[in-house]
DNA sequence: CGATCCGTTGAAGTGACTCAACTACCGTGG
DNA sequence: CCACGGTAGTTGAGTCACTTCAACGGATCG
């Protein structure tokens, strides 16, 4: 039932895609993978660490259903989300080569993930030869929507960062066959604002923002896009008429 | 005699490394590469497009020598430049699983690179094991240094970005070989502050200010670290005493 | 049912941006 | 060779968007 159509996943496949199509996953036929491989399923509770970074690497999960963040933190503490996952996504990709996991991986919510082992990858890449290059398309797709957030970031202001990321958000539901309205925040206010490189205050205040204009309407996570065209605009604006 | 010996380059496969390690880049060994395959070498003259966003994906290239910049531009013009690239780095890899490249490739200064035609990766793959994994985590390892920058433009302000820029081009230098104490910025102030996330103002007065501490010191685009470890002392600083 | 976490809002402070002026450098062509 | 225009870099002054600090209300949970 939610099973991404092949063709979906297909178009991601653009270099610059629409300005605000932040998603772009690193998408992999879920029922491929679940078909041709016996996977080990796992289920995780609210909170539940998959993996952290420095512990060793021993698996790819394969996100199935549920909605998790992936985070670095440096010696001193400091802590950055480097993106939230859903369902298609797969994790942990971004530590190969390395012999441990290179960042946190939390679940936001109950979820299921599908276990590849790395032990496995080679089999897999025997029977499934078309698997490497899928893999290397996942880790690709990783590193330009890193640089679509990255610009995003260093050019958008506050208000601009939180429309980019509802929008992106929607995006990524319709991509799955959810709704496109009405969103879920499964993240706190501060997590969203570690993600966009601001304090909490600045969502909180932006949110209200984009309310007051109408936009969209806020009810703690609940977020409804009432208008999701003006926010595309709020984004179009301002660089353009430099 | 610029190669870099292998070790060098097992030992960036760390997870985190040292909290200002920001390169670890696409590194593969030039040697190997070189001598397995014949490559087609290709020289690039300053200013020049290796390859631009939306041209057809026709080749990797791993640079020989030359300095180059990476860069995104959005529909409405909004420019970032995702990295600079020198000795050792695949450039194009960022587009695999797409037909076209996904960004811009300038070179800073003359260069050289191999050309890896994407006709031949699979034969490529079939000669050398080993390449596909080596693929996947210069792919991996790219992932890694931006989610790096990432968390250092979201927590650092201008003055630390600024030094963790130079110490980070330092030890790139350092991994090949060059002077780890005097830096030859091949990029504009413009630059710099794009990849920062900073004005280009904001910039110069950060160098001027490490200068005046005398940290180092600036004549145009040439720096020399005076104190890196001084430089090191700003970056462990602030946060940690919170 | 208190303790804690989470979200909202206000008021004050500030670091970086913006705008502007000026200087030094570079390549080009007279 | 020097004059020249354009590019690159520096510095100052004023402004503003976001941060910081603080208080409060509501939800959640043991």
């Amino acid at each position: 039932m939610l099973a991404t159509p092949p063709q979906a996943l297909e178009a991601r496949q653009d270099y610059l895609g629409e300005p605000f199509a932040l998603s772009s996953p690193n998408q992999v036929e879920v029922d491929v993978l679940g078909a041709k491989l016996h996977l080990f399923r796992r289920r995780v509770h609210r909170r539940q660490y998959l993996f952290r970074a420095g512990q060793p690497l021993h698996s790819l999960y394969l996100v199935h259903a549920g909605f998790f963040k992936t985070s670095i933190v440096s010696e001193d503490g400091r802590e950055k989300i480097t993106g939230f996952r859903m369902r298609g996504d797969l994790l942990g990709i971004d530590s190969l080569g390395t012999s441990v996991y290179a960042c946190d991986a939390i679940a936001l919510d109950i979820g299921e993930v599908w276990d590849l082992p790395c032990s496995r990858l080679e089999s897999i890449s025997a029977r499934m030869p078309q698997f490497q290059d899928r893999l290397s398309a996942a880790l690709a797709s990783e590193i330009r929507r890193d640089w679509k957030w990255m610009l995003t970031l260093s050019t958008y202001n506050a208000e601009q960062r939180v429309a980019a990321f509802l929008l992106d958000l929607a995006q990524r539901q319709h991509a799955l066959g959810l709704s496109t309205r009405h969103l879920l925040l499964r993240m706190t206010r501060a997590d969203l604002g570690n993600f966009l490189a601001l304090q909490l205050e600045t969502v909180t205040r932006a949110l209200s923002h984009l309310a007051s204009l109408g936009h969209i309407e806020v009810e703690r996570r609940e977020i409804r896009l009432l208008a999701p065209e003006a926010l595309r605009g709020l984004l179009a604006d301002e660089r353009t008429c430099h």
